[in-house]
DNA sequence: AAGTCTGTCAACCGCAATAAA
DNA sequence: GTTTATTGCGGTTGACAGACT
């Protein structure tokens, strides 16, 4: 037995949203916070799907929604993240605050994907239209990646002064298809009260002449000890700087720290493709880490922000 | 002025993963 | 362990506005 539906189908309003029925969400979320949609629609007095509540709050409603036209710096920005991640609208989105995957995904659609055909490039491979080399990110082309791909991403964590250490060696291909969720998250990268963690890891992705060679070190924070304390400090920024970079055969990562229970804040298995995340609240109740690792306060290094991936 | 085309973006749809009964 | 609902994501659609003919 499941449980019961969430919502008579047959009444149910559809289309766009009144500014009634926005105040009214605005209004109940303000007084009990994001949660279940399911309950959530009749709770407020609002005859629509749990499922389109949630689509309008998320991309619409969010009081921390930036909205207004893209900057150049976020153009560039999307460009370079979708040449890494590919269709991932919501891993882009992530790295853009206060801007939705559906709000960059339509971006894209209209603007960006125009302005790579007018520089003489493939929107989806970021290579020059003319050329026969396919060499897509991953999930944009939904092409299996040979299988010679290989991550190797040994891990060191360190919690307080007493430093872990785990290993994990996925197959690029296992990763593509979805098949390596609980081993990253399960393999004691975390204690508890897990705060900031210390990762030195190597990716290495060889396919003839499109090697990476990632180097990943990433020290810690200075701001450990005043997340510790977690008053009002940089914490509340939502950014912490590592002060650190990745150094790689098509640019560098800057490396930065965010708290899982802030807007985009994810877990180490999210950012590296292994989970899906869940999302964060109005009142940045943690649920920005993955299934494995709800509950486990703190922060995660996060590849928050990179520079010059593929250079100009 | 009227009809058509094009661009934009909010909303919907279908699917996969996950959670709950 | 199985079934079914929920959640979240990416792709697609359709309404609307402005440009163009």
């Amino acid at each position: 037995m499941g449980r019961s539906p969430c919502c008579e189908k047959a009444h149910t309003n559809k289309g766009a949203w009144t500014k009634e029925e926005d105040q009214r969400l605005i209004d109940y979320i303000r007084l009990h916070g994001e949660g279940c949609w399911r309950s959530l629609p009749k709770a407020a007095g609002l005859l629509r799907c749990g499922k389109s509540c949630r689509l309008r709050w998320i991309n619409y409603l969010r009081p921390d929604l930036k909205r207004g036209n893209f900057t150049e710096e976020e153009d560039e920005l999307i460009i370079k993240l979708h040449s890494l991640l590919g269709n991932k609208w919501s891993l882009i989105a992530g790295r853009l605050p206060g801007r939705t995957d559906n709000e960059i995904k339509n971006y894209w659609n209209t603007h960006i994907k125009r302005k790579l055909i007018s520089r003489g490039l493939d929107p989806q491979t970021h290579r020059a239209l003319n050329s026969t080399t396919v060499n897509s990110p991953i999930g944009a082309t939904g092409k299996k990646p040979p299988e010679n791909l290989e991550f190797n991403l040994p891990v060191i964590t360190q919690y307080a002064t007493v430093p872990q250490t785990i290993e994990f060696k996925k197959s690029y291909s296992d990763m593509y298809s979805n098949k390596v969720k609980s081993d990253s998250c399960n393999s004691g990268t975390t204690t508890d009260d897990g705060q900031i963690g210390r990762i030195l890891s190597r990716v290495q992705i060889s396919k003839e002449d499109h090697d990476i060679d990632l180097e990943l070190s990433i020290g810690l924070s200075k701001f450990q000890g005043e997340a510790r304390n977690s008053t009002a400090s940089s914490a509340e920024s939502g950014v912490m700087n590592l002060g650190s970079s990745l150094n790689s055969g098509l640019g560098s990562f800057e490396l930065f720290n965010q708290p899982i229970n802030k807007v985009g804040g994810t877990c180490m298995c999210y950012d590296l493709g292994f989970q899906s995340k869940g999302t964060t609240n109005m009142n940045g109740e943690g649920q920005g880490n993955c299934s494995k690792c709800q509950g486990k306060s703190g922060y995660v290094p996060i590849f928050s922000r990179y520079i010059g991936l593929l250079g100009s």
